[in-house]
RNA sequence: GCGAAUGUAGCUCAACUGGUUAGAGCACCGGCUUGUGGUGCCGGGGGUUGUGGGUUCGAGUCCCAUCAUUCGCCCCA
């Protein structure tokens, strides 16, 4: 039976809450333009190995949060569950390689098949950026500096804690996963169901458990940054120093990993300090891969993504409104003139609001209540002299100005 | 996917241990004021109490199922 409901996960987005989006992204993407990233925007769906195999076979995202489909061509295709790898397949689409170190920005919706949860949902907003071909530190180091920005100039720089970490790199990775996994089974049966099962699957994933007996295993776990090979560990040094100097706070945090397997070295997270159950509000990092499939050496990368929606639930305030200047017609040849005037002053720019019913007090309670700054009252009267009345919202003063040179004193109501 | 709590008007909430026509504030609409808003006074519309079953003489209240939301796990933005 159809449900007046919108589908679970989804949720229809009202004027108010669009100008809080639009808030956050707007001040991301003219951050990110400072930076010198161009907005890049990629299909919301794609073919299914696209995610499958950047985001790595074994990650939850992929096992069990696509929502995928075959269409009516028999192609599978899966609604992005996230955007850096729309934006590495469509670095290969475009042979974009020559043009490196590129640098992106991106935003739109995503889709996961997750268990709605305040600021989780099914369909969801991000907003990214992707800094490819940059194999140094620098990259990590600006790509964090932008975050950071953002951050602020969101007002949340003082909301928000950065919490840092290094995976290292696979040489690294496949050291530590071994003695981890050999430090871990030797407490295989007090491990909690869950972790027994990442034990194989993706072993770094028990370090951020929040199981209490794993978390005391976990605390006594050799630690991964203890075995950072030489260039992991200075690669990792540089990047922290290189914030520091930027004097953007963060905290090392060795338990941090990502769950999207394309993770290498510097792995970061902003999370709320206050908002107990929203998790974090943005996650980014290195990567190493994306591989042109005729082989070629492999393209580095950084970048992160954050929620719209969650970040918005931290912003205090949207958008401005405009307030617009009312016209309120009294009567049916008025109100054919108005109709008039309406077309002239928003072809000049002016925001213009006009109710198309009520009397003149309904009309006037009605640009009140939508913030008008100024009324614009034709009636017979004014009709025969050829004029109009201007009233001032806020101060409630009145004049009567010419019809035919009704721009000028208007100039200081613009938007 | 697992565990738990909640669900009464557009919004925030009432309704004693089950007991007549489910109330209030805000919002909305109308009037006081047929050409003047924000404050005030008067009035009005709105609810199959999330949905479907069950128990009972009687259910908003108890039981079951289902859906939705929220919290924790999981996952992550």
């Amino acid at each position: 039976m159809p449900s007046l409901n919108p589908v679970r996960g989804t949720h229809d987005i009202l004027p108010d809450d669009n100008r809080r989006y639009r808030r956050v992204e707007e001040t991301a993407y003219h951050v990110a333009e400072r930076f010198g990233y161009g907005e890049i925007t990629t299909p919301v769906f794609e073919f299914t190995e696209v995610f499958s195999r950047t985001l790595g076979d074994t990650s939850d995202i992929v096992t069990k949060e696509m929502y995928t489909f075959e269409d009516k061509g028999g192609d599978k295709i899966t609604l992005r569950p996230e955007g850096t790898a729309g934006v590495a397949r469509a670095y290969i689409s475009n042979g974009l390689q020559q043009n490196l170190p590129l640098k992106f920005f991106y935003r739109g919706p995503m889709f996961r098949y997750e268990r709605p949860q305040k600021g989780r949902w099914r369909e969801f907003r991000q907003v990214g950026v992707e800094l490819m071909g940059v194999d140094k530190p620098t990259g990590d180091i600006e790509v964090i500096s932008l975050a950071y920005n953002f951050l602020r100039e969101l007002g949340l720089a003082d909301a928000v804690t950065l919490e840092i970490n290094s995976l290292g790199d696979a040489e690294t990775r496949l050291a530590y996963r071994e003695t981890l996994v050999d430090y871990l089974s030797s407490h295989g049966d007090a491990l909690s169901e869950d972790s027994r099962e990442r034990l194989d699957r993706n072993p770094l994933r028990v370090l951020d458990s929040k199981d209490a007996r794993d978390r005391e295993i976990v605390a006594n776990a050799p630690i991964l940054r203890d075995s950072l090979n030489g260039h992991s560990r200075s690669f990792f040094d540089e990047v922290l120093a290189g914030i520091e100097s930027l004097d953007i706070p963060y905290t090392l945090n060795p338990t941090l990993v990502r769950g999207l397997d394309y993770y290498c070295h510097t792995a970061f997270v902003f999370t709320p300090r206050a908002r107990g159950a929203l998790g974090a509000v943005r996650g980014g990092g290195r990567y190493a891969g994306t591989r042109v499939p005729t082989g070629g050496p492999a393209t580095p990368g950084v970048g992160w993504a954050a929620g719209v929606e969650r970040l918005s639930l931290l912003v205090e305030d949207g958008e401005p409104k405009c307030r617009p200047i009312a016209l309120i017609p009294v009567g049916d040849a008025a109100n054919a003139e108005m109709i008039k005037i309406a077309h002239g002053l928003r072809a000049a720019g002016f925001v213009i609001e006009m109710g198309y019913s009520g009397n003149l007090a309904r009309r006037m309670k009605r640009a009140d209540r939508l913030g008008a700054v100024a009324a614009l009252l034709l009636g017979d009267d004014e009709l025969a002299r050829g004029t109009v009345t201007l009233r001032d919202m806020d101060s409630g003063e009145q004049s009567e100005v010419p019809l035919a040179d009704i721009r000028a004193p208007l100039e200081k109501y613009r938007g």
